[in-house]
DNA sequence: ATCTAGATTATAATAATTCTAAACTATTGA
DNA sequence: TCAATAGTTTAGAATTATTATAATCTAGAT
C-alpha cells in the first residue's frame, strides 16, 4: 500500500507523539502492499518475529486503541473472544469463514451498498458493517 | 410473544432434556410479548430478580449455548467485551448506540435486503448481519 | 425401583483486556 | 543547550468473561 512512508509526520498529523514504539508499529501495520486483519496477539507476534523487537503488551493495546480512535485502524464487529482490527479503514464488508475462523474482505463489487431507510432519531450513523458468515457446503450450520 | 407455552414439549422437540433450570430459563426468555437482547450477566440477574431463583453460572452458559446451537437463540456479532444474544431468531439487523451501548432491532422496513453478488467458492452463506453504529449528532465519533 | 446418560454445580483455570504507578522521553521554551 | 513537563512506556497486578473439571444429581428408560 505505502512504501517508505514518513510515519513520524503521519503520527504528528494525527496528534500522536511519534515514539519509537509507535513508529515500529506503523511499519509493521502499514508498510505493506495489502491491508490485513489482525488480533492484538497476532500483532505482538509480528512485532517480535518480523521486527525482532519487544514492545510491552500494554503499549500495543494503547497504541492500537489510539490508532483506532484516530481512524488509522478499524475494529471489526465480530463476536469472538478477541478483538479483530483491520488496516483497511475504507467502508467495506467481510466474509467470516466459520470453518477456518478466517476473515475475508468483501470486494467492493461483491455486495451492493446497504440502503438504510430509517435511522434512530437524533443519532448520526457512524458506520454500516455487513458480516456474511459462511461455512462448507457439506455441513450443518454451527 | 408466547404465553403459557409448553416449554417442556418445546425443549423435548429440540432434543434437550427439559430440566427444571431449562424450563425456568425458557420462561424468563420466551414468556414475553417482545423479543429482546441480553448478555449472560443480564440473564443471571433476570433469573434471580424476576424468578427469585438461583441457577449456576455454568448452567446459564451451557443452556444459552445449547439454545443457540438449536436455533432457539441468536448470537449477535458486535465487538464487545461480552457476548450479546437475541431472543428474536428471525433474519433482522441492528442499530448499536455507541453512547448508551444499547442494541436496537432494525425494523424489517428500515433496511433494504442486502444483495450478496459473489460468495466465497465452495461455501454456503449461513447468515448476513448488518450492524449500524450510531451516536449523538453533536459529538465526534468514538 | 433401579440404572445410566445427560445435566447441574461450585470452584478452579484460562484468556483477553484494563489498571497502576514508577520510570522514561519527546517537545517546549528559557 | 538544557531543564521542565506532559505524554508515553512498562511490568506486573487486577479485573472480567468464559471454559474446564470433577463430583453430585436427575429425567427418562427398563
Amino acid at each position: 500500500m505505502k512504501k517508505n512512508c514518513n510515519f513520524v509526520e503521519k503520527l504528528r498529523d494525527l496528534g500522536l507523539r511519534p515514539t519509537k514504539q509507535r513508529v515500529k508499529m506503523c511499519e509493521v501495520l502499514f508498510n505493506r502492499e495489502k491491508t490485513f486483519h489482525f488480533t492484538i496477539n497476532d500483532l505482538v507476534k509480528m512485532i517480535s518475529e518480523e521486527m525482532n523487537e519487544k514492545i510491552s503488551l500494554a503499549t500495543v493495546y494503547n497504541t492500537v486503541h489510539a490508532f483506532q480512535k484516530k481512524g488509522y485502524l478499524k475494529e471489526i464487529s465480530i463476536n469472538s473472544d478477541k478483538s479483530y482490527f483491520d488496516t483497511n479503514t475504507s467502508v467495506h464488508h467481510h466474509f467470516y469463514d466459520e470453518d477456518t475462523h478466517q476473515l475475508i474482505d468483501c470486494d467492493e463489487n461483491d455486495i451492493d451498498p446497504v440502503n438504510i431507510k430509517k435511522n434512530i432519531t437524533g443519532k448520526k450513523i457512524n458506520s454500516v458493517e455487513v458480516l456474511v458468515k459462511v461455512a462448507s457446503d457439506n455441513q450443518t450450520q454451527k
